[in-house]
DNA sequence: CTTAGCACTCTGCCCGCAGGAGTGCTAGTA
DNA sequence: TACTAGCACTCCTGCGGGCAGAGTGCTAAG
């Protein structure tokens, strides 16, 4: 990461840093004299407001007037996050809070979500998000039709424990040992991946009785959303009361629309899908790096966790662009690399 | 309802009335001078300052400091509800907006609730939230225990739609037979109520070969959670988003414990299941009223649906204790109604 | 019982001003 | 050449005073 950043000059990048970590500690404008005093670097602040004005010109800093101090624009942040070093910053009560947090097993990969999703808010004092498995490459372990009289159930568990049900109509044609014949048919399709046993059914369908042919419709049409959209019904959020904190600058305007993004699941999906698509690792996108996060001045921090050595989903953290990214990066990783260890182990 | 309040005159009541509208509308204290203009009652300013001075006296109203207008307390609000009829109040766009929504027939009573959350918050510019249905009462008809190699996932599924599930630890007695065995056990407790079909369970885990025992226990539990505290984990909540507008005159402190009271589920299920046990109808609960609204200037307008005859969730508003109570009470009253007749219909 | 009239109170806002923070520049120094 | 001291300048912020406006509460009269 460091080597790809543009080269800046080692004491114009110590003093960008700095500017972040005081703004970020502050949210105060940083000033040339509180640099000079606290970054250690042995000059002057009339050095220090040179170097200033070239960040500024560079178009890492701005200016909210005249005679204020200077804050970070996105890029500002973006060289600063590029410039940590890759791993640490976890601070001992963190590291304590997440082992003890684990340290309870928990079987129901949902379950750990939700709980995961709770203790990255509960660290970083930002709100926890995450996006559960999909079900592209899990194996199928049991479909079933289940008659509820004026509907029928369709219900698809995975193997990762995913469980996707749907209520549709009963078909005119159906009676109760269309039933007892579907479900022996669809026994016969336990252990293919879902893509597979999607094909296989639309096969069925058209091969069966036509008293079987809907129901089989139905059980693919579950099976197909399971693998992609059906993912919003599931995203998990938590502790985005802490959005509304004091400590975050957002303007009430700006805090609505932040809430009304974040319940519209569709879009942070997509933002995330984004952010783990181009990026293997833990990912940082900054304000109007995306366009969602964009004019909400808020920055995601994001890592896949992985079943072995397949990705099954993202776990991250939503901010102010004035975020504590050391924190948050590490929190996430750790927490990323935690889930990765129970996935594997969970399903081996 | 209007009968049980206490007698005040009728120019007084108009007056109070007068005042909680006009606050409402306009979030600016009222002056006696803005009622004697528009409520019409045909007095003049003085008069209707004598009637507010009196109100006061009688802590219906309050004044932030001397030259500034009245505002309702919590007694004003209780008043004002009270003293409205008991139907009627849906605008004309709300009434289609409600038609329209419920054209589209879902036969997944979860899904119903999500979409009916999302309606009212609309409707009403509030937050939405739900309790939906436990499975006291509900036939069981289908409970599977499904061997998922480390683990075992337990699920059961009930008349009304409803599914629970749960991972758990593969006892080490057990065999791939133990779960054909199982299963052929289990298929016989069908039609069985969630609380008889769990006593059922007791009993079969005590009779039952000892590799089996361990498993129906986990289902005896399933059961057990289904029809109590487990409700928590589907309260349905959405439009949380319409809090944080700037309409709502919350401070910032004070809009940051309510949204972590929302996700809390666990409070709010109290509140809900308080209001909703004490009053059979449409219920309002109005800032200190309930602890828990109380230091969050907070009111909740719910009602319960049923299906048939029986009493199975809650659907209902949060929103400022300066709300719009008829549009609120009438949205509720509205999507309860068809919420019931859905679920009804549904049930059979 | 109602009302007109009026003195009184308190807020909100505008204004101007002083203080302060921070910059940008220039000239001098290692 | 790179740094620094010094200083003028800019612009925000906070504060006090004064003024207009809203609204009350009281009194006295109808």
């Amino acid at each position: 990461m460091a080597e790809q950043q543009p080269q800046l000059g080692a004491r114009k990048g110590a003093v960008l840093r700095a500017v972040v970590e005081e703004y970020v500690r502050s949210g105060e404008p940083v000033g040339s004299e509180t640099i000079a005093e606290h970054a250690g670097l042995g000059v002057s602040s009339a050095t220090i407001r040179n170097e200033l004005a070239a960040l500024e010109e560079l178009g890492y800093l701005k200016h909210p007037h005249t005679s204020a101090g200077r804050i970070p624009t996105d890029s500002g942040y973006r060289f600063y996050v590029d410039s940590l070093p890759a791993g640490g910053g976890l601070r001992d009560t963190q590291r304590r809070a997440i082992a003890s947090h684990y340290a309870e097993a928990i079987l129901d990969l949902e379950e750990v979500l939700k709980g995961s999703v709770q203790l990255l808010s509960r660290l970083t004092q930002y709100a926890g998000l995450a996006v559960p498995p999909n079900a592209s490459d899990e194996p199928v372990v049991r479909l079933e039709v289940i008659d509820m009289g004026p509907s029928v159930m369709v219900l698809a568990v995975g193997h990762h424990g995913r469980v996707d049900k749907r209520v549709v109509d009963r078909p005119d044609a159906a009676v109760p040992a269309t039933f007892t014949r579907a479900e022996a048919r669809l026994a016969g399709l336990r252990g293919l991946t879902y893509p597979e046993a999607q094909a296989r059914l639309l096969q069925l369908a058209a091969e069966g009785p036509s008293d079987e042919h809907e129901l089989m419709l139905h059980v693919a049409e579950t099976l197909r959303t399971a693998q992609q959209g059906d993912r919003a019904a599931h995203m998990v959020v938590g502790g985005v009361a802490n959005l509304a904190d004091e400590a975050q600058a957002w303007r009430r305007e700006t805090l609505r629309r932040l809430f009304e993004t974040l319940e519209r699941e569709q879009d942070m999906l997509r933002v995330l899908s984004d952010i783990t698509a181009t990026r293997s690792a833990l990912s940082v996108t900054i304000g109007g790096e995306h366009p969602t996060t964009g004019d909400l001045d808020a920055s995601i921090v994001a890592a896949p966790f992985k079943s072995g050595d397949t990705t099954i989903g993202t776990i991250g953290v939503v901010g102010p662009t004035r975020m504590d990214y050391v924190s948050a990066m590490a929190s996430v990783r750790a927490v990323a690399k935690r889930l990765t260890e129970l996935a594997t182990e969970l399903d081996q």
